[in-house]
DNA sequence: GCGTATTATTGGACTCCGTCTAACAATACG
DNA sequence: CGTATTGTTAGACGGAGTCCAATAATACGC
């Protein structure tokens, strides 16, 4: 079944080579074709790793929102959408592991990246808020205010999630904070 | 004290010019050279006016906002901080009128813009939470309650601008819709 | 060992965005 | 009529991201 030409590199190779140089020259001036020749790899190889230069950052967190996402929309609405949610929240996100994302946050100001960092943070928050959002309503809540707790419950992982990044990634303090920040809600 | 070579043209007239495009063939396709070309003008002197493709969506919004951030910014600490911020929000949102935003909001599909749309809008989301986060640390909370509870008044802020636009707009009807909205707050 | 299918890598060309700069045009004012 | 001011313009530039055809490295059947 199995053959063809094997890989070169790895994504975590890619990675790491990335934040080296982001951290030594800063985002801006890092260049793809920077990172892939470090690597030892050309710049379309690059590409077949990554959709883009930020994704570098933001494939664990992504990973575990695409778990949110499949995780609520196979749930069955309850009575409770508050526990589910939070119990959901915590299971899909206490697996994330230090990575270039918490890397990125405790050096953003040496990566100069505060700019690119808050956007895209926007932009997981959102999409955390978006798989949220749809379970609210399936179990019979208004439109907008599900909407509005969803965005709440995404921004209370976010907040945990750079709290917990910010204060060096200790692991198992990652689902305390996530408990604290969903406990404001109730 | 005035001289100097008279404008060629405004915002409103390159906004009205991209919009047009963006209908007609989406707004992939549409460059920045069509845009300018439409109007009567260089491609640089499309960037003297905007600094971005994407911003002629945004001005609109991102003024609002900025009014926002500096009243709240002014804004005493109160024993009622729910209160002063539900008051601030209406008061900086109530005055957003139909603009290229709205026509983009409606017309997403058409324009092809989903993705870019949903990701500059995650960004003002997080620009208003950002907003009121550091006004309820001055009330006293906790860092990570001031950020869950900002980030639900953003989210409601763009619950109800979402559902405004897509209603058709209508001007009376916004600040109802942000009443409703941060009324699922408290 | 030898072809072959499969998969990865590669270089290069391409479009577009956004930046920058130096030249040029149109106004107000003295 | 000269000068200061402000806007417009063309063009070059670098980098991101896309695309494709050529090539390299493996497994497998023979």
């Amino acid at each position: 079944m199995s053959g063809g030409r094997p890989h070169a590199v790895s994504r975590e190779l890619i990675a790491e080579a990335a934040c080296e140089l982001f951290l030594e020259q800063g985002y801006e001036r890092t260049t793809v074709a920077h990172i892939a020749r470090r690597v030892g790899v050309s710049r379309s190889s690059f590409f077949n790793y990554f959709e883009s230069k930020s994704e570098v950052f933001w494939s664990g967190l992504d990973e575990r929102i695409g778990f949110l996402d499949a995780f609520l929309a196979a749930a069955c609405p309850s009575s409770q959408p508050a526990a589910v949610v939070a119990d959901a929240v915590r299971e899909a996100f206490s697996r994330f592991a230090p990575d270039a994302l918490a890397l990125a946050l405790v050096n953003s100001d040496a990566m100069g990246i505060v700019p690119e960092l808050t956007q895209e943070m926007a932009t997981r928050q959102w999409r955390i808020a978006t798989a949220i959002s749809p379970y609210l309503r399936r179990t019979g809540q208004d439109a907008l205010a599900a909407e509005v707790y969803a965005a709440a419950y995404a921004g209370a992982v976010i907040a945990a999630l750079r709290a917990w990044a910010l204060a060096g990634a200790g692991r198992e303090r990652l689902d305390d904070l996530l408990r604290r920040a969903l406990g404001v809600l109730r």
